[in-house]
DNA sequence: TTTTAATAGATTATGTATAATCTATTAAAT
DNA sequence: ATTTAATAGATTATACATAATCTATTAAAA
């Protein structure tokens, strides 16, 4: 029999909190004060510290010794440095994922349907969430435990505000259908045409945030856009 | 007058870890017991388990729940795919340094000689920590903070005994001077020229841990080497 | 005899309760 | 107005209690 998965309480409070925080409602800046959990939970400050700290470390709070915790905000500039790491990641893994993906595209297909279904209905939530799924799967398809790692670090950076922006802006149908050639590219083995079509799917995002950065110079608002978990 | 930065005992006990990690006093597997750590600094629980957590987060410790926790052991082909990821990052930051190092290249020129010379008196610990400067500075000079704290992340699984040998082989003096053209490269604004000889550069790394790795299939010992902190 | 199973004791991790320390805010004093 | 003192709130550290895991020994079975 399969043995139960049981979480500690450390695991719990840092899963409770992380679901809070995707969902909107722990807001950017909203500190985490230990013993307000403590008495929310009915538990001891030493696993709620411990959660904290881990969050801490996955830079999803930011604390100050002897100051306590808060939601960090993620700023515009942050998600644009983001998105360029991750791009360079995503070449990689469209090169070594070509190999291994030929032939079995079915699911990379079906979720690229999805997201074009989906930005016609204009169901951003649903936009991001299948968008994000359909370049998790290259990444896991290449085979690269730390490609894959590193690349779902940048998870809090990316997933923001200002993606939800691109994904309304001028045409969203149209940011859609590029996932098709990628698709396609990878599907028939060409890791280079592949690697260059993420790229460039990857750049129109980052100089369409290099425009509003222009536009709200500096202290452009920053918020975790609730994801759809 | 410049804040005195107190450590708390979590962050001294991390630091303590994280040396004797570095140094090879703690080998990889080696079990790290708290209550053997509490009673060795005669202090509480608490801050011993905050900071082994936090290597944990960072990949240094490995943990299961209810059973401590143990340095961990990086194999050779994880550190393969480490450097993979590593050129990829590399690549960006080739690209993104270049216009900002223009001219100004006295640093790495001197860190690029270093290394040489290094390389000729065979002293490998010295070629280790300047090779990673060298590298470090380039990314650093990309001026994407996200990128520098990505690169920094790989850190545990690049320096290991396997890059250790990869310097040891062959021709230590030709891998020290491939830092040469690059650095050239960069001085005279030539982004891709960088990005490619910096690629390369990596390729012949990996290269040589996949034939390590076919000759010592899967179970090839993995220390970290005792870095030159 | 060898192997397997059960169990008691030791070791270690996890959780609780509380004390000490630090930070920031407000009120009093210069 | 600025500084100092007092205080409340929160973080960090301590000491202890409980629960889980491991180890070695013993008993039973093959």
């Amino acid at each position: 029999m399969p043995i139960p998965p049981l979480k500690s309480l450390r695991e719990f409070i840092r899963d409770t909190l992380l679901e809070r925080i995707a969902r909107g409602n722990l807001p950017p800046g909203q500190r985490v004060v230990e013993i307000t959990l403590v008495r929310e939970f009915a538990i001891s400050a030493t696993p709620v510290r411990e959660a904290i700290r881990e969050l801490v470390a996955m830079g999803v709070l930011e604390a100050q010794n002897n100051k306590g915790a808060s939601v960090r905000h993620v700023r515009l500039h942050e998600t644009i440095e983001a998105f360029q790491v991750r791009a360079a990641l995503e070449t990689l893994a469209a090169r070594a994922a070509t190999p291994r993906l030929k032939g079995r595209g079915q699911e990379l297909r079906r979720l690229a349907e999805t997201i074009v279904e989906s930005a016609q209905r204009r169901d951003f939530a649903a936009f991001q969430e299948y968008n994000q799924q359909f370049h998790r799967t290259i990444v896991e398809a290449a085979g690269n435990s730390i490609l894959l790692k590193t690349w779902d670090s940048l998870f809090f950076q990316v997933r923001t505000r200002f993606t939800m922006d691109y994904l309304q802006s001028a045409d969203p149908v149209g940011i859609a259908r590029e996932h098709l050639p990628i698709m396609d590219a990878l599907e028939s083995g060409d890791a280079e045409l592949a690697a260059s079509l993420l790229a460039s799917h990857s750049n129109h995002l980052v100089e369409f945030l290099k425009r509003e950065e222009q536009l709200h110079p500096a202290t452009r608002a920053c918020n975790l856009e609730p994801a759809a978990i």
